[in-house]
DNA sequence: TTAGAATCGTTAAACGTTTAAAAAATCAGG
DNA sequence: CCTGATTTTTTAAACGTTTAACGATTCTAA
């Protein structure tokens, strides 16, 4: 059974297919169709669940009131929520979203590009793992609407949303070494490159230095985005014995503190006793989590939000010239995993209290 | 700058755009087009970037190459792991995926396989939450090629892959039972009437009554999904205060459990001490949590990669008549929150042994 | 030379919309 | 009942593909 189309309305009516179409639109009264006639094609419309085909619309129109959404790892809690955010403020101004995975390879990541683009979506919200600024080049050349979040390229000329990586690196960095933490680790994650680690490294250098402490660089270890269980494993045997015998570690991401977590306590290290951990990226478990995690809070809302308002203005060419950057706070959530003697600061924790 | 078309291509060789389709569809041999044209073809398609319109095809083929997935929500690790396995098992068939989230709404989620439809998505893949037959009656009608996942409705035909709920609900219900608790709460979400929600009661209750134990159903209780945090604190604290007092809980999903973590370590109730706590669903962070969580298990990566290859046998007709109905065993896993007193299964346990 | 085959290529319609432009139908006034 | 004006509706092209059917040109063999 065939889906209907405007022409099954226009034939059972005997009318034209143009008029079903201004009428189905909205544009009745504005072409001067007779109130009658517009009543019996609503009617018939209904009577035969006329469901427009967006495909033929979209290759008529060239839009398809849709956009893209593609994020480095669905199965990462911090882009699930973005990615639902930005379904809900994509659904209120009646645009679609499809949504797309690149699992961190840039390869396929062209690929989701290419799709979406060959697909008429009307504009793309990304989280790149892109080295190169390639492909965006293109994109401004072409005049593509996207916006760039998380990640971003240096010397592109992009739409951007993200957080303040350095100082949230670098509040955190200090945190630790407050609570006289003197050999922090610092775990990062492959592809390298990417611009949220380089600022994160960087506020981890430098609050470092700025308190007196030497940057030891073979400290800062990469984890293989592949495998982070067994990478962190890896990295953490060897970092947790002579001659670094790190007293504290810095993870980049939630999933990585995931994996040390499983892997200390699996080792019977105690957290903060033994080594502390502060985490960028604050997810729900590391409320209740044992211990529960000292982390770096990013507004995910706010970038789901933020990035489809500015892709939605520049679809429809409100942004006027020029790019927008916006860099969001983070905010430094103290818990149990990072201080062993309780600063001012820390001294009115309890066991078990409710973080938020 | 518009993106090339055939007729780009076709036009600047001096060519008919057919036989450029042709060549590029890797039809040149078969339609007897000269090597050297076919050369030539190839050659200028790569030099202006040709990509074709996939919307143009779409229109003109009726079918698009894409499989559509919708979960019930992608911010649940569960349903954003499948989401992630069916999107390597698509893409290794060279089909692409779209997804999208229906949040639990059943209005939202029917517009979602409008959307699809309307895209000429060629199949779809649901974790449905309708409560009613009637849009999938019609896809049937239709003929629409669909698979359910996870939750599926009586008295409907469909293709559907899940697991054994009620094995596993009996099987967690029943390690409780064995380790001594009496007064076992059950928390349920909403929606009501899920079928994996009804299966797992029902096992549930039927672990109790084999047991000679009675069902209270006072201490089945239902979270509300909109706001789980608050509506599991609203539950617990009446469940563990007079007359009902529970000695443990069965949660339903892993987003329940990980709210009675927080709320009970809030408060101070020591688990499996006072209260001991078995989940539906395993996720990674049970197994570092504190405690470490008894769970059952679903195949996640099982149930996605058998969804995609059951949906694209019903596309390309594979299937034959008849429906497919797979379902998959769970796995129990022993942990600790579970179990004061260690019988002969659990007694092997380390205080942070690493449970995989 | 010429019929027929082989080789190489083109035409035109179709998919389901939208929309500018044209056309038909109706009406009002003389 | 004719003339414009007004109201209502249709025509036809366009979006970028695919594909059945047809058309040219060259070659082969008698």
């Amino acid at each position: 059974m065939k889906k209907t189309s405007l022409n099954d309305i226009a034939k059972t009516l005997n009318v034209s297919k143009a008029l079903v179409s201004f009428v189905l639109n909205g544009q009745g009264d504005k072409k001067g169709i007779k109130a009658e006639t517009q009543r019996k094609v609503l009617e018939k419309a209904k009577e035969l669940n006329y469901k427009p085909n967006q495909i033929a619309r979209g290759l008529r129109l060239g839009t398809s009131n849709t956009i893209g959404l593609i994020v480095a790892d669905i199965s990462n809690k911090f882009y699930a929520k973005i990615a639902k955010q930005v379904e809900v403020v994509a659904g209120r101004n009646n645009y679609n979203l499809i949504f797309c995975s690149s699992d961190e390879n840039e390869e396929k990541e062209i690929e989701l590009i290419d799709m979406l683009r060959e697909r008429l979506v009307d504009g793309i919200i990304i989280s790149t793992t892109q080295k190169d600024t390639k492909v965006f080049s293109r994109l401004n050349k072409e005049k593509y609407p996207y916006v760039l979040i998380d990640r971003r390229l240096s010397r592109l000329p992009a739409n951007y949303v993200g957080v303040d990586n350095y100082a949230g690196a670098y509040e955190a960095t200090e945190h630790l070494i407050r609570n006289k933490y003197q050999k922090i680790g610092l775990l990062k994650i492959s592809p390298e490159g990417l611009s949220t680690i380089r600022e994160r490294e960087q506020g981890y250098r430098d609050a470092l230095k700025n308190n007196g402490l030497r940057v030891n660089s073979k400290l800062i270890r990469t984890i293989s985005f592949a495998d982070i269980r067994q990478s962190v494993a890896e990295v953490l045997r060897e970092l947790i014995e002579p001659p670094y015998k790190i007293d504290a570690l810095f993870s980049v991401n939630n999933n990585i503190t995931v994996a040390c977590m499983e892997f200390l306590n699996g080792m019977n290290i105690r957290i903060p006793h033994d080594i502390a951990v502060v985490s960028f990226d604050d997810i729900d478990l590391f409320r209740f989590s044992f211990p529960t995690i000292t982390a770096v809070a990013q507004p995910v809302e706010q970038i789901g939000a933020m990035a489809v308002n500015i892709l939605l203005n520049e679809i429809n060419g409100l942004n006027g010239e020029g790019k927008k950057q916006v860099i969001l706070p983070v905010e430094f959530i103290r818990r149990r995993s990072a201080a062993i003697f309780s600063d001012q600061r820390e001294n009115n924790f309890e066991i078990n209290s409710n973080t938020e």
